[in-house]
DNA sequence: TCTGAAGGCGCC
DNA sequence: AAAGGGCGCCTTCAGA
């Protein structure tokens, strides 16, 4: 059964809807948060509809209600606009509308993280709600997106895709309401030791900081030089003698010089302090939680971006500060060589998934005898999913193709499609953007020009060959947190969320849990049982494993 | 003085 | 060691 809500003036609607599509019902609604709570009480699998997750759910969690499940129009009308899948509906062959435009600007606001996102449900200055308002049709929008499922050739793919599309939003506004526990005191003792201590005044260097400039001066006889400034550090190592001709780190570490190790050291910690520290610290962290602003469905592929915090970006540097409470665990897991596991599952590749079957897929490449060792396997992988032309990785890759000729043609078709101009799709039918670069033939072209219209069409190629892959793990990675979620709320029985096991952390294949330590063992179960879920849900019953990697830690610098 | 591009680097 | 995919964020720097 699914309820769709939608504002309309200053009132609230809902609308019954069964699964056929067809309106059963109107109930009038007073108090939002309680008619959700009472309808779901009655009706656990009740499937709230609402225009945008992140414009409605945050209020509900301030009123302590969660939703079981939801189905979020803006994201869900961004993956069937573009899928192959739903390319003959109505949906698909509209003109563009305000659907499009809000699935466009996502919530591209910067957020205060000291204020929830909306501080309610009827905050018209907030831009999502305005169009909600004044020109989105919620119900319409709701009944031609399960028409385009319908019609479909592939209704259940699409189907999973967008109830896990629609999870992961519900998830994302729980972590950033949870947050991920944080020790402003731990961060502040590691940025003591590296930098020094803070400074009083602003803009002053922390003092292991200026001691690495004032050596970095001395080395370059150089007493005036900002190293930050990359034209100024240029200069000044080619006075010195220093053919550079960039000052990126990798390039530094190729020369001899006895400037190039205090250089190094201060990019490091000049990156550790703008990006990570105090001012961060001050922003980000707040009552011992870090909440940041996931973006669900922000990248193309399918993958989350965000949109302040770098959550994504987290260094393992400072992930010491990550401490969990008193008489609380995390539970730490990542799922090992993703990405590869899930070419080999798509290809439905045998060998590929043979090699993985006992644990550590590059092992089972090199116990193959494709390659010779562990790291060689490793890079021809990676140079088979992002298309690597030269290097040894290039080098490499041949022989990956010879001993798994599936896994490897399906990349290569993806690319060729690519550079085609041609759409390709992952599993659950989540397609990529109609292609601008196909390598045209054009005898009015110079020779320059044709070869750089072929570099792009091969760029487009890496990028396509790359986004079948990295866009099915995506959808795996959002159907195992379904499965953790849907598995912890079991598990704690009417608990409130942040009183029970939850979800604090997501990083593409890695989730942290916060659990009550008498609880961790079991929800590290749980979360084992989550990675077989999610590979059922997107391959069905073929003999892939997705192993883990788990840790029960009170610090997540320690789970690895 | 503001803005956008580019350099650089953190994560997967 | 560093070619190949996806990002966000901070800084510098050039141009309006």
């Amino acid at each position: 059964m699914y309820l769709v809500l939608a504002t309309s003036g200053r009132t609230l609607t809902a609308t019954r809807v069964d699964a056929a599509g067809a309106v059963v019902g109107e109930p009038a609604v007073e108090n939002l948060a309680a008619f959700v709570a009472q309808t779901q009480a009655a009706q656990p699998d009740t499937r709230w509809v609402w225009h945008d997750t992140a414009a409605w759910y945050p209020s509900l969690l301030e009123a302590r209600v969660r939703v079981n499940r939801c189905f979020d129009l803006r994201l869900c009308h961004a993956i069937l606009r573009n899928s192959v899948f739903t390319r003959e509906s109505t949906l698909a062959r509209a003109r563009a509308g305000s659907w499009d435009a809000l699935a466009q600007a996502g919530h591209a606001a910067p957020v205060d993280p000291l204020r929830p996102q909306h501080s309610t449900l009827f905050d018209f200055d907030d831009d999502a709600q305005k169009v909600a308002d004044g020109e989105l049709d919620v119900l319409a929008e709701f009944l031609r997106q399960l028409d385009a499922v319908a019609t479909s050739r592939e209704a259940g793919r699409l189907q999973r895709l967008l109830s896990a599309e629609s999870a992961g939003a519900l998830i994302a506004a729980e972590m950033r309401f949870a947050g991920l526990p944080w020790s402003a005191q731990a961060h502040d003792e590691i940025l003591t030791e590296m930098l020094g201590p803070r400074p009083s005044v602003d803009g002053e260097r922390p003092a292991k900081l200026q001691a690495l400039v004032d050596e970095v001066r001395l080395r370059l006889d150089s007493p005036r030089l900002a190293p930050e400034s990359p034209a100024e550090l240029l200069r000044a190592l080619s006075v010195a003698g220093i053919q550079a001709t960039t000052t990126r780190s990798w390039e530094l570490k190729q020369l001899k010089h006895p400037v190039i190790a205090p250089l190094l050291e201060f990019k490091k910690l000049q990156r550790l302090m703008t990006a990570n520290g105090w001012s961060w610290l001050d922003s980000w962290v707040v009552d011992g939680r870090f909440r940041p602003d996931y973006v669900p469905g922000g990248v193309v592929t399918g993958r989350w971006a965000t949109s302040g915090g770098g959550a994504l970006q987290l260094p393992h540097l400072i992930r010491g500060a990550v401490r969990a409470d008193p008489g609380w665990k995390f539970v730490v897991a990542d799922a090992s060589q993703l990405e590869p596991r899930i070419l080999a599952a798509m290809a439905g590749d045998r060998g590929m998934v043979a090699a993985g079957a006992s644990g550590d897929l590059y092992e089972g490449i090199v116990a193959s005898g494709a390659v010779d060792t562990r790291a060689h396997a490793k890079l021809a992988m990676l140079g088979a999913m992002y298309g690597a032309t030269s290097g040894e990785s290039g080098r490499l890759m041949p022989r990956l193709a010879r001993a798994y000729p599936q896994a490897i043609a399906l990349v290569e078709q993806a690319a060729r499609a690519g550079e085609r101009g041609e759409v390709v799709s992952t599993q659950l039918g989540r397609s990529s953007p109609p292609g601008k670069h196909a390598a045209a033939y054009d005898d009015s072209q110079s020779p320059a020009q044709r070869a750089a219209s072929q570099e792009r069409g091969r760029s487009w190629g890496r990028f396509t060959r790359n986004f079948i892959v990295q866009g099915t793990a995506a959808e795996w990675a959002l159907c195992w947190m379904a499965s953790i979620r849907n598995r912890l709320s079991q598990l704690s029985d009417n608990a409130w969320l942040t009183d029970a096991p939850h979800l604090v952390f997501f990083l593409h294949d890695e989730v942290v849990v916060h659990a009550p330590a008498e609880l961790a063992d079991s929800v590290a179960e749980h979360v084992t049982a989550a990675a077989a879920d999610a590979g059922r849900l997107i391959f069905g019953d073929i003999p892939v494993t997705f192993p883990l990697t788990t840790a029960i830690v009170d610090r997540y610098d320690h789970a690895k």
